[in-house]
Parts: C-alpha cells; sequence; structure tokens
DNA sequence: TCTCTGTCAAGAGCGCTGCTCTCTAACTTG
DNA sequence: CAAGTTAGAGAGCAGCGCTCTTGACAGAGA
C-alpha cells in the first residue's frame, strides 16, 4: 500500500513527514531535550493541538524520530559496507558510524545517549537498533572468523544468539559494538576533550586493534 | 575553613546540601530530565524562589549533582582499587565503576549520558571528570606497561599526556576507558537487551580481555 | 541598647511547556 | 444528497524556570 488512496490520505501522510522533518530540524539546533510540539506546530503554522491528530503525545514523535536514526544510521553503515576485504568492509562501516554520529550529533544523542526516562522503547525500535551490530557481525561471518577462549557461561548465553544469527564470533563482535559506540559517544559527549581531541587517529587506531581482535585481515 | 563562623553561614551550608540530597532523591526516581526546582522546593517545604539563593538556575544545581557524582564515582573507583597484582587492581576497579553505576543509574546517566544542551561543563567538572582514567592510567603504569605498535600521528598527539600523566601505555588505557564505559552505558541503557544481557559473564569476560591488551598479568 | 544594613524566604507573576476538550468546517462514503 | 468521519482551531489546565518585589529578621556599629 505504497500509493494513498484519497486526498486525505495523501495530506495526513505529507504532513506527519513535514512534521518530523520541522521536529528534526529543531531537534539539529536544540537537542531532543528542547524539542517543543508547540514550537514546531507554530513552525508548521498550525494549532499546537492539531499536532496531537498525528502524534498521541511528545514521546510517540520522539519514538518516531528514534526509528528513522537508527533506520538513518542502518543506511549509511550499510552503504560504507565495501571494500575487497573483510578488513575495509570493515573499516569502512565502523568510520561511517563515527561520521554519522558527528554528522548528526543530537540525533545520534538520541538514540545512544540517556534514554527518556520512563520511556521504554517499544517493538518497533529493536529491529533498526540492531542494524549496525548485524552488520558487522555479517562481516565477521563472512571473513569466517571463530570465537575462541570464551568461558563457558558466556558461551552458554550467546548460543542462542549463534545458533539464530550466525557471526562465528558473536561475542567478539559485541565486544567491538560496545567498544566503537563508546568511543563514539565519548567523542561526541566530550569526554576525550584533552586527551584523544581530534579523535581522528585515535579512531582510526582503536577500530584496526577491535578488528584484529576479531580475526579480521 | 570547614567550620562555619556564623550561624548564618552554617545554616545556608547546610541547606545547600539538604537541596543537593533531595535533588538527588529526585534524580534517582524521575531522572534528570524530570528534575523539577519547584518538586524539590516542594519537598523541603519552602518556596521555589529561595532555592534560586542557593543556585542560580536549575543548571547550576545539575552541575553541583555532576560534579558530586563524579567524585562518588572517583571514589567507588579508588576504594576498588585493591589487590597484589595489577590485573587484579585493575578488574576491582573497573567491576566497581559497573557496580556504582547500576546503583546509581540516574547518576550516572547525568554524567555519561547525554550532555545537557546548550550546557558548557564548567572548568570544575574536568578534575573530578578523570579520576577513573587517571586511575587505569596509575595501575598500568604501576605494571611497567608499555603502548606499542602505536601509529606515529597518534603517539605525537599522546605525548604530551604521556608527559604529564605517565602511565607508559597512555593511548591503550585511554582504548580500555572507552570500551569500560561504552559497555556499562550500554547495559544501563538497554541496548544490550537481547544479546549480552544480562551482562556479568560478558563484563568479566571483556574486562580481562582489555587488561590483556593493557599489558597486565 | 537602638538603629541600620545586608540577607533571607515568600508571593505574585511572566511566558513557556504538554496535553485535553469542545466546536466548526471540510472531506469521504454509502 | 445525507450520514459519518476527520482535520484543525481555540480555550483552558496544571506544571515549569525564572524574576521582581515585599516584608521579616539577624548581626554590626553608634
Amino acid at each position: 500500500m505504497s500509493a494513498a488512496r484519497t486526498a486525505r490520505d495523501r495530506a495526513r501522510q505529507e504532513l506527519t513527514i513535514e512534521i518530523k522533518d520541522e521536529a528534526r530540524r529543531q531537534l539539529a539546533t536544540d537537542g531532543a531535550h528542547n524539542l517543543s510540539l508547540r514550537a514546531v506546530a507554530r513552525s508548521l503554522g498550525m494549532a499546537s493541538s492539531a499536532l496531537y491528530r498525528y502524534f498521541p503525545s511528545r514521546d510517540d514523535l520522539l519514538t518516531a524520530l528514534i526509528i528513522d536514526a537508527y533506520n538513518a544510521l542502518g543506511d549509511a553503515a550499510e552503504q560504507a559496507d565495501q571494500g575487497a576485504t573483510p578488513l575495509e568492509r570493515w573499516r569502512g562501516v565502523c568510520h561511517a558510524v563515527r561520521r554519522w554520529a558527528i554528522d548528526h550529533r543530537h540525533e545520534y544523542a538520541l538514540i545512544y545517549g540517556t534514554p527518556i526516562p520512563g520511556y521504554q522503547a517499544p517493538r518497533d525500535t529493536v529491529g533498526p537498533a540492531v542494524r549496525v551490530v548485524w552488520l558487522l557481525g555479517q562481516i565477521a561471518h563472512a571473513a569466517g572468523v571463530e570465537d575462541s577462549a570464551i568461558p563457558d557461561e558466556l558461551r552458554a548465553q550467546f548460543d542462542p544468539i549463534e545458533a539464530a544469527v550466525p557471526t562465528g564470533a558473536t561475542v567478539r563482535v559485541v565486544f567491538a559494538w560496545t567498544q566503537l559506540f563508546g568511543m563514539v559517544s565519548f567523542e561526541l559527549f566530550g569526554q576525550l576533550v584533552g586527551s584523544a581531541d581530534p579523535a581522528d587517529a585515535f579512531f582510526g587506531y582503536a577500530v584496526d586493534e577491535v578488528a584484529g581482535f576479531v580475526g579480521l585481515t
């Protein structure tokens, strides 16, 4: 059902996108904390109450933006998944994640910063949310790497995941995933100021070290 | 000047602490986002306007809480710095960081989550903020480890830091630092749900791997 | 001892927020 | 065309951070 049937449906679809676009614009300048439904409505020239026909609450609008952000990051990562060797693919994805985060810092903060209090991530977000780590897993899988020296308890915990989405080195991929986003978050949130900031060299080094740890060459 | 001179000074000092305590209590239940000066004042049985005599703005109160949180985490880390070998000390500190973060999730989110928009970390926060990584550096230094295979450009960037605070393996320590907090943040912010959560086994594994990477035995 | 000064808490109020409810006008469907 | 649905506007509620003014009080100097 891609084509809207009635004019009303089409208008609704377009306005929904317009609202998200304007909200994203405000997000980029003011941050999620200062995102105001009234300000969005004002920019769109409509009454604030009218927005509630499209998003039942501020949190629902934020959720929509969260899903979009996960998908935008996932798209960027997938597009960067190029290269002759698994190592090149891995590097491409990791650097694309950082690039996207720097270019969309408030959207990044929205999905990898403090979760909104009292807010439970709806089911819709988990699919888009795992795209990056899933991609890293695919690259590891293609490289034919294998987890080694994993404690029994941990191996048992990861067995079902490895069975569902075989990567060969799920534990190490998850490790790499936490390191990657830890590094990006620290850079964006200002923790590296005074040490590894600007972080280009440090990031490149860390990505290569972790890739080696996963077993890529 | 630990003893307050006049009764007025003493009352002021005590009230300042009471305000922070009550704010911390609300932080623990509602999160930083929902911390309200009016609610704090209400709980303390005073007018909201009176709070402004102690903290000129909501951000200033948050800044005070941030500094306290950094120091509480630093204290917890230092207290856990025990063990016969550098590896044991390292493990103790890393696990203490995680423990503290889990026990004070909202305070952790306050300092390692999304920075408050339009808010610049005042100078006062940088000292407390580096206590954990400084401690990790000290342990590495005591172990006599050395950075190896560091690209020239990166080494040059870290040279001044290494000169000021010698650790022997500053680059790898910073790497470990980003990995540690990336892992803790992912666990607390719900990113590991469905894979490494509960994260006890994964955390222990990752800490030991990184300790090995730094060169500790 | 009395007065004067600086400090303090309180109250009212401004402009903003998310959100709800009601009402009207327009559109869609049978 | 009539009935039913939906979109948008407006008023209003309770809450927020913050400011300004007002009246009470403690401590210092005459």
